[in-house]
DNA sequence: CCGCAATACTTCGTGATATGATGTATTGCG
DNA sequence: CGCAATACATCATATCACGAAGTATTGCGG
């Protein structure tokens, strides 16, 4: 998909994968990548970003000996996903801008 | 709109502006407004690229004695656009993968 | 006739950000 | 023993939307 398209969704996929309970780095993208493929570097950058803007917050555990940040959503972060419904239709609006037939000329 | 989600459009919603026809920067601003708002400097920028993409070509030509630069579409361009609608399908996955009721726990 | 809005396009600096490359460290399987 | 999978971090780079500022003309209201 292309890059500038994807831009917009990554915050919003990353707080919706997180919505449904906790969950760590790791597996959130393995979870989109059917969705929606990003890089670690691209998660973790995500991640630390919604952290700072109150969208998220972490905790951190060992799991099998391994330490695991696991994350969970917050108010502001549910806010987030609501405003995201709001730009959508705004969104839908633009996709029929670009694909309506010709009327001009 | 969330600036993120723009910039995947902009470039599209510029195509679209100009497929039906001959176009100028100016009025196309205007034609979009409407859907989705941006700067000049956006614009000229975002015209700019495509031309050098081989997605658009340009015609100065002098109109009520002012400089206009007239831009048309070229087949690349269209295809940019037919390459939009595909991935507008995923597009919609990531839309329903954020938007799909809790299913985890 | 003066000023201002509208028309029309340009250039520059800045901040945001996705990503590849690279590194660290552990577990478990063949 | 080696390698994939797990798990996270940092840095440099390239792309890009935007505000600010500039240039230049037309036309209208007072």
């Amino acid at each position: 998909m292309d890059i500038q398209l994807k831009r917009g969704l990554l915050d919003v996929c990353v707080l919706a994968a997180i919505k449904d309970g906790e969950s760590y780095g790791y597996r959130i993208i393995k979870e989109m990548k059917p969705y929606l493929e990003m890089s670690e570097s691209t998660l973790y950058t995500i991640l630390k970003r919604l952290e700072g803007a109150g969208m998220l917050t972490v905790r951190t555990a060992e799991h099998d000996g391994r330490l695991r940040k696991y994350y969970n959503i917050t108010d502001r972060g549910r806010a987030r996903l609501a405003e995201f419904q709001e730009e959508w239709k705004e969104i839908m609006t633009v996709y029929r801008f670009v694909t309506r037939e010709g009327n001009r000329e």
